[in-house]
DNA sequence: GCAGAATACTAACTAGCGTTAGTGGCACTC
DNA sequence: GAGTGCCACTAACGCTAGTTAGTATTCTGC
């Protein structure tokens, strides 16, 4: 019979996450993770091999979701402008909706070590390059305004990814009008007049949040 | 006499500073830091009152650089659109020529004591109040398109920020080249068509790299 | 040339870290 | 109901961290 309450295993993953997100790898101590999971710290040790490798595989599968998402979502989009769009809306979601784990596998790969690090590496090496191959398509077939492909990508894609820095469940706009504010703005970067795109229904400009608005500047770090 | 070789003091800072980079605030040791100024550890009490100061004084310091700098730099500009061009390129360029203190100031904000830390955050906020101004002048005045202020003037400034992630002095572009290609991607995005901007003289499309293009792809943490 | 400030050194302290060993209970299987 | 993993516990180990005290040395101003 299927357990459904999360096993110590995923809950210490939980909670290790929110710790590194918030404190650093080095300042988190596996006895707050334990207390977290309403353990003791030897406990730990029953699930992972150390700390080491809790922070590993936070990075590695947050790292494989995000890249594994946005191939599946891509997949039967001909149209590259329709492409880009997707993968906007993708990528800011993904960051929004999982903030703490991303910031994590990005913000703390200096403390994995370099075996580990290169296997993450690699995985947000390729999801860099498929954006490039995008922008270069774009160039070619629609004419886009690429000066530099690499530069122009980590723009883009920092600019999405900090998502995951600034993003509160209860501010004033959803992880998908981030996300159109946010295409519309890199379209018309890439010389698109147009808003819209191809792609999707009504969207236009992001219409006005249908959550009320709320928290106006506040520090973002905790 | 003024000595002109660097201070014990500032020596500290700047070791501090990369590895602070490299390895983080909570990773990195006195004893490390000392050894990088060749003196113990004990000495380095002479100069800070300890590791929490050293790391504070760089963050402060470094928004405070970044801060007075764009307001300098600003003053005696009128057009809006000029501004912005301007911000654009120092905020680059600041961040590729001090890339180790500024991702620090950034990155290891969370190692600061709570005292430490609003007193830094106070700085980076009035920047990005004066981008969000610049924003919404620019949207009275001259029509820009900004959906949302607040996420427009962020996605602006990690987009620029994160240079100091990925830019390296002997790379393929200069922190101008880099600068401007941001500023004619970010002021189409604004919906400017051109990417000149009326007050610089001969910008356009910038220029391929003066120095010889190396360096492909390579992975951009240490 | 001398007072004293600045700054380096050595040595040690305390605290807390990640991790391990050994033990015992609980829920299964035959 | 004996055997077998699973998993949490307690207790401790070895190590290294930031910091301090006390002492020696060098530099500076008079």
């Amino acid at each position: 019979m299927p357990d459904d309450s999360p096993g110590t295993e995923d809950r210490i993953r939980s909670v290790a996450t929110e710790l590194f997100y918030s404190r650093g790898y080095h300042a988190t101590t596996m006895r707050e993770i334990a207390a977290g999971v309403h353990i003791k710290a030897g406990s730990l040790y029953n699930h992972y091999s150390g700390k080491q490798e809790i922070l590993f595989r936070i990075c590695l599968e947050t790292a494989r979701e995000l890249d594994d998402g946005v191939r599946a979502r891509l997949e039967g989009i001909e149209d590259v402008e329709a492409q880009l769009h997707e993968l906007i809306l993708w990528h800011v979601r993904f960051h929004a909706e999982n903030r703490f784990a991303a910031r994590v596998a990005d913000g703390q790969l200096a403390a994995l070590s370099k075996a580990n690090r290169v296997k993450v590496i690699k995985i947000r090496d390729s999801y860099e390059l498929l954006l490039r191959d995008l922008l270069q398509r774009g160039a070619k077939e629609v004419a886009w305004i690429v000066d530099d492909p690499r530069v122009t990508a980590i723009g883009i894609a920092t600019m999405c990814t900090e998502v995951d820095a600034w993003y509160r469940d209860d501010g004033p706009l959803s992880p998908a009008e981030i996300g159109e504010i946010f295409a519309s703005f890199i379209l018309r970067g890439l010389g698109r007049d147009a808003a819209r795109t191809p792609s999707g229904g009504a969207l236009g400009r992001a219409g006005k949040s249908r959550r009320p608005a709320r928290r106006a500047a506040a520090a973002d770090r905790p």
